[in-house]
RNA sequence: CGGGAUGUAGCGUAGCCCGGUAUCGCGCCAGCAUGGGGUGCUGGAGGUCGGAAGUUCGAAUCUUCUCAUCCCGACCA
């Protein structure tokens, strides 16, 4: 176990906050519930962004920016929406302080805004009150936008990157002449959610659809992509919403079909947050750091010479100039830590701790050898291999690395989805035995919400491969054509 | 917002019951040794004891008020 950090098996959720700061991912900052994310915690968060990104260019996608505020007067306009948001927000009432004469700084009570302004807690209405200037005709859709932004949610509590009161995130917002084609790109979007899910942070995900429920204020469909993390619980990891045409309708968003039809405009909404972070983090670490997937590692293999004098480290600076250069030919990101403050043993557990998913020791004995040593942080296994064909050795050990960090995560999850067929079964498995839990539910939100209060489980979704069983609703007995996904979440 | 707890150096803590100017560890700085898994020794720097008021010759310690944070619950895409 590394030094400062509860074992997981100990104290999950602490082993989670630990993890966080010893990582150097982020800390607390003087604003409660709002983190500080650290160089190191951002240049991973920037790896996401990068890739997102430019997965959401491929498919025809442009980035664009809209205002942190929100006039208030905007939430009402859908119902729903409003509904949903209006206990987490944080309002603007001025727009000036003052002194009050004994060196305090105080609001000033004339400078009131006469309307509020809301703070974001997502940007729909923002948009959609934009995008009525934007479309006229069939010939301006789909109109294919995202943003990169910060939001803010006055949560009760917070925890790092799960639940914050500020975060980061993207979120898509397109508008669409047909419902089929909205649909089509509500489904897209959350399969190139569960494609960097699943190759690049290497995290198996469900990809389903959430019940009336569990469903997004003012869609009338929300698909997401569900993954179980190391305790049991699990984690909506992003959402992709058909909002059908609420929001065209409260913000009078219309167009002129090729048939010279009027009709409002089909919408979709869809994110991913920092709360990835903690997925990550929570997916594949363990008692001594972070498990970073090499394709998002910041540093992917670290170079760390042990030597006894200058002219030592020289001899071994000269052969790791070398093969950082090589690896560096292959895109492979490199770090050479030649420091002599700090002694090999102390790095090995830094690195370890942040995840670096190869290290290489190179040596006085390697030298003479020929040899290095490798050492994996995934299985924490090590060996000596020659300095010959070293480079292409790395680069398949990384890809491998990432496959075996994605497959211990699936492996985790298939033994830890079970199926209940009866409500104490159901409770008892909760208990004991936490994770996916296929169930057979009647399809009432009745259902769900007495399950909810009484368990604490909700309805993850209901998986879209799912396959047609006839059944019995675990709590009213009553009919059921499928399973869907229960567990306890964050 | 209900229930519980805690605020002492950058971090983690002892001291508080029973008042006398703060303990230890990690970290930090310097020197020497050391160097294939968090190195050892020696020396050093660092504290308005969360804040305010009160009791007292004297308050980290007792009293009152206040602020903040954490945990459990409620709340929550």
């Amino acid at each position: 176990m590394s030094k400062g950090i509860i074992s997981k098996d100990e104290d999950y959720s602490q082993w989670f906050n630990d993890l966080v700061i010893k990582a150097d991912l982020a800390e607390h900052s003087a604003v409660r519930g709002c983190m500080v994310i650290k160089p190191y915690g951002y240049s991973i968060w920037e790896k996401m962004q990068a890739v997102l990104d430019q997965m959401f260019k491929d498919t025809g996608h442009s980035n664009a920016y809209f205002p942190l505020f929100i006039p208030k007067s905007f939430f009402s306009k859908e119902a729903s929406h409003v509904d949903g948001f209006a206990k987490e927000c944080a309002v603007v009432t001025h727009y000036r302080l003052k002194n009050d004469g004994n060196g305090n700084i105080i609001v000033d009570e004339d400078a009131k805004l006469e309307e509020e302004l809301i703070v974001r807690p997502t940007s729909e209405t923002i948009i959609w009150n934009t995008y009525k200037g934007w479309i006229q005709s069939y010939r301006d859709l789909p109109l294919l936008i995202n943003q990169w932004a910060n939001v803010v949610r006055w949560e009760m509590r917070t925890r790092l990157f799960l639940r914050t009161t500020e975060f980061l995130w993207q979120e898509g917002h397109t508008a669409h002449a047909t419902a089929e084609e909205a649909i089509a790109e509500t489904e897209q979007m959350l399969h190139v959610y569960a494609d960097f899910a699943e190759n690049w942070l290497a995290l198996p995900v469900i990809k389903g659809r959430k019940t009336a429920n569990e469903r997004f204020a003012g869609a009338l469909d929300t698909y997401c992509i569900e993954a179980l993390m190391q305790d049991g619980k699990a984690l909506q990891a992003g959402t992709s919403h058909f909002l059908g045409q609420n929001f065209a309708k409260a913000f009078d968003v219309k167009f002129t079909s090729k048939e010279g039809k009027l009709d409002h405009v089909w919408a979709t909404s869809w994110g991913v947050s920092t709360r990835l972070m903690g997925a990550l983090v929570m997916a594949h670490s363990d008692d001594s750091g972070l498990v970073l997937p090499p394709k998002l590692a910041p540093i992917q293999v670290v170079i760390v010479p042990i030597f006894r004098s200058d002219e030592e480290l020289a001899q071994i600076s000269a052969v790791v100039d070398g093969l950082s250069k090589a690896l560096k030919a292959k895109n492979i990101r490199v770090k050479y830590d030649n420091r002599d403050t700090q002694r090999p043993g102390f790095k090995f557990a830094e690195y370890e701790l942040k995840g670096i998913p190869l290290r290489v020791a190179i040596g006085g004995r390697d030298l003479a050898n020929g040899t290095a040593e490798l050492a994996r942080r995934d299985t924490k296994t090590k060996e000596t291999v020659q300095q010959e064909g070293l480079v292409d050795h790395i680069e398949q050990l990384l890809e491998e690395i990432q496959k075996n960090i994605f497959q211990k995560a699936l492996t985790f999850r298939n033994e830890n989805t079970r199926e209940a067929n009866t409500y104490d079964e159901f409770k008892k498995m909760l208990d004991d035995t936490p994770g996916f839990i296929s169930a057979h539910w009647d399809g009432t939100p009745e259902t769900e919400q007495r399950i909810k209060e009484e368990t604490k489980a909700t309805i993850r979704c209901i998986p879209l491969d799912n396959k047609l069983e006839d059944g019995a609703c675990i709590l009213s007995g009553k009919p059921s054509t499928q399973r869907v996904l229960f567990a306890r979440a964050y």
